[in-house]
DNA sequence: CGGAGAGTTGACAAAAGTCAAACACGGTGG
DNA sequence: CCACCGTGTTTGACTTTTGTCAACTCTCCG
């Protein structure tokens, strides 16, 4: 398991940052905004802070209020899964913006932590919302974007973080949740993507997705015939994506 | 080379759906709207099309106006790279979104193609944006949004269609545009973090970091001492992303 | 000067890719 | 109705890439 920790945080005081003379506030603002509106804005709804090397910027879980914006300075993110294993998603650096994972569940969804000390910009995010009616809908919005860019963090990790057998355990259970959600049988489904399709999706070539699911069908995990799926084991399927050990012991 | 290509597109006609007695109206609004409320709402920036098995939903590249949401069916998306490689970054079904790699910059990240005949709903992106001067800056963080996705999509192509060669040669050209976009030299800098940190990002091990950054140094792309790197050849480094025969060639 | 953490390197093992052959299956046309 | 074709899938033999484990080196700091 590889180490990407952070250390504990500690006491983080406020950097002493102007947007009006940011050399990246069109990062934060959108460039047509007068001089004024800006200076009101983020009067109104920024702050900024200073973190130390290794300390948490926020933490995965933590109640999402303020979008964060790097000044200076350096962070990772990193996504943390059940069984511990945990994997770097990004790097940030000065214009870097941070958070939007927060939004769609009003926690963030992964641990950011300082590379080196650095000076970042919380936007409240409550206060750029809107006040019409149209502000539900954007709302709205703003959690599916959150929602897929969780989805693709997810992803990253799948990609970057696990083999053949776990990546195909983990899109067959992914699958199966869909459709059990739709209201369709968890258990037993086609699929609509050929053999090469999945590989690509996966990361992998079609022979080793055939040889899984071969491996899978000879241990009783799942039943197929051509597209059509039939999932015997989820518990075991679970156990492949969460536990590396058992990958190798079947 | 994998094939994930689609058909030329046909003629899409307009599908029977109404949104307020849709199973999935929750996906595209929000619980909270009454019932008139959506009925308007639907009635104003809602539309409904056809798309046959093979057929482009929307094109990478082609003006972005509508989201679009899966009613019936399954689709895939496709990032291609500049040499022709292809990748499919997801899998949509009934419920879920597309297009949202769009706003960014007008225009659709990815190709999405139907892989049976589906239903979509199109979400007219224009009129459900606010008419407050609030607009702009949602406007302007619907954007960061996209970004962000769009960034996710590259990441699941480096992690899911690059060899270590790849990874590390795309992680010092972009960690190199970044830094010149900040003013500094794109040709000497300093890592900020561990290889272990960087072999957990690129879904590698220190020992293949190490190894490969050796490699580049004994065909004069990059010199390194620790964290230090000088990029000495870009081109030559820009040609191991894009083509992978000359990752095995040197 | 010494110790801790980070980085490099080597020997070997395991996972996944490559290439090619064989097989399955659905659709089409004789 | 059946032979044939094309597309997709499975499987085998072999190769390449990357991981694993461990030893060794380097560098920074106290």
């Amino acid at each position: 398991m590889i180490n990407v920790k952070g250390k504990s945080p500690k006491h983080s005081p406020q950097a002493g940052i102007r947007c009006d003379d940011c050399p990246i506030q069109n990062v934060c603002f959108p460039k047509e905004l007068s001089h004024q509106e800006l200076k009101d804005i983020s009067a109104a709804s920024v702050k900024h802070r200073i973190v130390h090397q290794g300390e948490f910027l926020c933490h995965a879980g933590e109640r999402f209020s303020s979008i964060y914006v790097v000044h200076s300075g350096f962070f990772k993110s990193i996504k943390r899964f059940y069984n511990g294993y945990e994997q770097i998603i990004g790097f940030q650096m000065s214009g870097d913006v941070i958070g939007l994972d927060g939004i769609a569940s009003n926690s963030f969804a992964s641990d950011v932590i300082a590379l080196e000390t650095s000076e970042v910009c919380l936007i409240d995010y409550t206060t750029i919302e809107s006040d019409t009616t149209v502000k539900k809908l954007h709302r709205h919005f703003d959690k599916v974007f959150s929602r897929e860019i969780i989805r693709l963090q997810n992803m990253t990790l799948l990609l970057g973080g696990m083999n053949a057998n776990q990546k195909i355990a983990a899109f067959l259970i992914n699958l199966s949740k869909r459709f059990e959600k739709l209201s369709y049988s968890p258990s037993e489904f086609y699929l609509r993507m050929t053999r090469v399709e999945l590989a690509s999706y996966l990361g992998l070539t079609n022979a080793t997705i055939s040889r899984t699911f071969t491996q899978f069908k000879n241990h009783d995990l799942i039943k197929t015939s051509g597209r059509k799926i039939i999932i015997h084991d989820y518990e075991k399927l679970l156990s492949i994506i969460l536990d590396n050990s058992l990958t190798q012991g079947f």
